[in-house]
DNA sequence: GTAAATTTTATAACTCGATTTCAATTATAT
DNA sequence: ATATAATTGAAATCGAGTTATAAAATTTAC
């Protein structure tokens, strides 16, 4: 399990890596995510920052957001033709997202063997896995 | 097996379901497609039809490919960030698609456990699937 | 400690696929 | 034929995301 301040580290590590420094900005935008659950879109964690007495601009979230990602910090999802999901990643098993189509809830789940599956797939084609993406469009079954 | 003229007139079923008429240009953009392979972005349909001496608008082509997507004639593919792109799909098979992020290759593939276990996989939370995308987005191994 | 150099930021302009508006064209009905 | 309606293409618009740039903040040099 990690802890907060090792988490920290690691955004300090990717933003050393990166050959850029620690701003306040970048330091909240980074701890909004981490300090969050859920799928939040940059325009979320814009509302949320001036809430809190903040005011970055979206450029400096998307600018980095895209470190983030880049450093497995968090991972960037898009659904359909909407504006893009941030989940923190850090200290998260991996999962793939079921959408309801009739509420937009999404649900995270996990199956090993579908991974492994698909691994196989990719394998049987002389290829391997570097990412996926993996989304259900689903509605509720009804009694 | 479905032959052009069923084909045809599955078209013809979903124009008058929508309302709208069988004008050249719709019928020049669903035959370009039902004639082509692979995946296709609506600028290779523009482009395919200014070679054969058809000029139909972008903006027609957009309007006519939602239609086939909402009659299952066609799928689209939204992979990255790139342009849609998409498949016919009547008298195909499910399949979904590997990606080589090398080359962009599109490679299809079809597998019943992974298809069988999504279902079940939505069905334990109360789910069915509507629809789904799955995408790996690959490399080739190495020797 | 102050000035110059560098980095970072926010604003606003821009990008680009896709969608929509609207005037002009084409088809249909009477 | 004339009126009505549908369709089209060009251009305007959309919107998430990116980029240019000038101002602000920070760092470095002296």
């Amino acid at each position: 399990m990690m802890n907060q301040e090792d988490i920290q580290k690691l955004f300090v590590k990717a933003l050393q890596s990166e050959g850029i420094k620690l701003t306040p900005q970048r330091q909240a935008v980074f701890s909004n995510i981490m300090n969050s659950e859920g799928h939040r879109e940059c325009n979320d964690i814009h509302q949320s920052l001036i809430k809190d007495g903040i005011d970055v601009s979206r450029a400096t979230i998307y600018r980095t957001l895209d470190i983030l990602v880049n450093y497995n910090l968090i991972r960037k999802l898009v659904i359909g033709n909407d504006r893009a999901k941030y989940e923190k990643k850090i200290g998260k098993k991996h999962h793939d997202h079921m959408i309801c189509i009739e509420t937009g809830n999404i649900i995270e789940f996990e199956n090993e063997e579908i991974e492994e599956l698909q691994e196989q797939e990719a394998k049987k084609h002389g290829y391997q896995i570097v990412k996926h993406v993996h989304q259900l469009f689903v509605k509720p079954i009804k009694k």
